[in-house]
DNA sequence: TACTCAGGGCCAAAG
DNA sequence: CTTTGGCCCTGAGTA
């Protein structure tokens, strides 16, 4: 996996750039396994297929996936030169066949994101041969090959897939796992703030089925909206008022309070040093506005009949969140002391925990009752999503919605959230981490800190420290059926391709 | 051993 | 002059 602006080489700090992708990034082709005989077609997939960066004809696996001679070479020339391009426009420039060569910033962002991997360019330039990927490869032609084959009239090979709708079943077969939330009919535009997001006729949905319409409520304007906890969760903007806050921060986060310290230095130390997670906490704002303009773009950039439907809009929400908890990873100071090779395995393990702890928290600090809070800051009734939810979605909603009821009940508050964001990224358990012993002190250090912190800001609750750390283990369930979910919804080809989301459960299913 | 196919190099064309 | 992109060469992996 290469993450998407992954340069841990820079010096600059990058600027997260929401993708563009192609119309058809949900389309697919008919592929087959070089074991199987091939009819013509099949022996040439690729010709079908649109290059995920710019939308030429794709040439053959280069780099990690299906691209076109084009991007191909682009690619190479960048990472071989060492190249570091800068966009003069604001980093979303247009990415298509005749637009390619304006801006080659975002040209090189864009196959960063799609999923080029800059470690497949070889630096001792030798030619020939095969790369590490080849198993890569062969697993996403045998994907492919999968949903052609649960997707039998497929030809030819470009299937939309809004034309098979989850919970249709595919030739009266049944489906291994529950596929059939109907989330093609979840959210109505009625009262949305930017009703151009969603559409009202849902694809192989016809409304006359009697199917009850998604309630969903209106975005307060003003961000961020109610909530008991607003105190808590202050924007990242304030919380720097803290007694020591005028400390760098590499000197906060490479001295660690050692026993001979006194309570209170120690406790200084602790409050500064949960001052510096949070100051490299998002903005819960910016976050909504770049998501909103990404599903925006992504909107106007489809004909009228081509709108995402809402399992694909949730898709992106998730995969916008994902990049935002990629680069907060990415610029910790803590986390930018790891070897690049542990950040990677560390954020591969721990991505849908780190999704399922931000859900999590924006359910904390904003959802109302019964609501579900969207990174959008729109809001979906319970009810509605577990009445027309199949089997496991139903489940993962109540889990979560349970957890969050403990979470509350908990006065779960921003600073216990950043520690075990970080709790659950330190993790020293996870397979081939090299600086295990580094990763393994952070986390005790955040322990230490929120044990610290949850004694101070609640002395009569003494065993809030442990209550949180037992939500753990059930976040880290909830997280892996989030992933099993999707993973099979992206067999069945509902995911949007292309996205860090497929990426990571790519990774995670090698 | 022949074949496959992904990475690298070359070079005319375009900017 | 640099960059692009189509074409060809190379060679490890595979049948």
């Amino acid at each position: 996996m290469d993450l998407p602006n992954y340069h841990p080489q820079q010096s600059q700090p990058l600027v997260h750039q929401p993708v563009n992708y192609p119309e058809d990034v949900l389309t697919l082709e008919g592929s087959s396994t070089s074991q199987e005989p091939k009819t013509e077609a099949e022996s040439r997939p690729e010709s079908e297929e649109s290059c995920p960066v710019c939308g030429d004809k794709v040439s053959g696996y280069h780099y990690g996936l299906l691209t076109c001679e084009s991007c191909k070479g682009f690619f190479k020339r960048s990472v071989q030169n060492n190249k570091h391009y800068t966009c003069a426009e604001q980093q979303s420039c247009p990415m298509n066949l005749s637009q390619r060569k304006r801006c080659p910033s975002c040209r090189f962002q864009k196959c960063l994101a799609v999923g080029m991997k800059k470690e497949a360019v070889r630096a001792d330039r030798m030619r020939g041969g095969r790369n590490k990927f080849g198993p890569l490869y062969r697993r996403d032609r045998q994907m492919k090959q999968q949903k052609v084959y649960h997707q039998p009239n497929t030809a030819p090979y470009r299937i939309k897939s809004h034309l098979y709708p989850s919970g249709m079943g595919h030739s009266g077969e049944s489906l291994p796992l529950d596929c059939t939330m109907n989330t093609e009919r979840v959210l109505t535009p009625p009262s949305l703030p930017y009703p151009g997001l969603y559409h009202c006729t849902f694809p192989g949905y016809p409304q006359e089925k009697g199917e009850m319409p998604f309630s969903c409520c209106q975005a307060p304007t003003n961000y961020p909206p109610h909530s008991i906890l607003h105190s808590s969760f202050t924007p990242r903007s304030t919380p720097a008022s803290s007694p020591c806050s005028t400390s760098s921060s590499s000197t906060l986060f490479s001295q660690a309070p050692t026993t001979t310290q006194t309570d209170a230095s120690s406790a200084a130390h602790t409050l500064n040093f949960l001052s510096q997670l949070l100051e490299g906490e998002p903005d819960e704002a910016q976050l909504c506005a770049k998501v909103l303009a990404s599903l925006q773009r992504e909107q106007a950039s489809r004909g009228k009949h081509d709108r995402l439907n809402t399992f694909s809009i949730m898709c992106k929400m998730a995969d916008q969140t994902l990049f935002g908890l990629v680069e907060w990873a990415r610029n910790s100071a803590l986390f930018k002391e790891l070897k690049v090779e542990d950040q990677m395995v560390l954020l591969q393990s721990c991505w849908s925990e780190l999704l399922v702890l931000d859900h999590l928290c924006r359910q904390v600090a904003f959802g109302k009752q019964g609501c579900i809070y969207l990174v959008t800051g729109q809001q979906i009734e319970v009810s509605t999503v577990i009445s027309q939810a199949g089997v496991t979605l139903s489940s993962l909603v109540s889990r979560t919605q349970d957890l969050v009821s403990k979470l509350k009940a908990l006065q779960f508050d921003r600073h216990e959230f950043v520690c075990l964001k970080y709790l659950v990224l330190f993790n020293p358990d996870v397979k081939s981490v090299q600086g295990r012993r580094q990763v393994e002190q952070t986390q005790e250090r955040v322990n230490r800190a929120l044990m610290e912190h949850t004694q101070r800001s609640h002395p009569g609750h003494s065993d809030k420290f442990g209550q949180l750390l037992l939500r753990l283990p059930e976040v880290r369930s909830i997280s892996l059926q989030v992933e099993d979910y999707l993973y099979q919804r992206h067999l069945l080809g509902d995911l949007p391709c292309n996205s860090l989301l497929t990426e990571m459960l790519h990774t995670k299913h090698n």
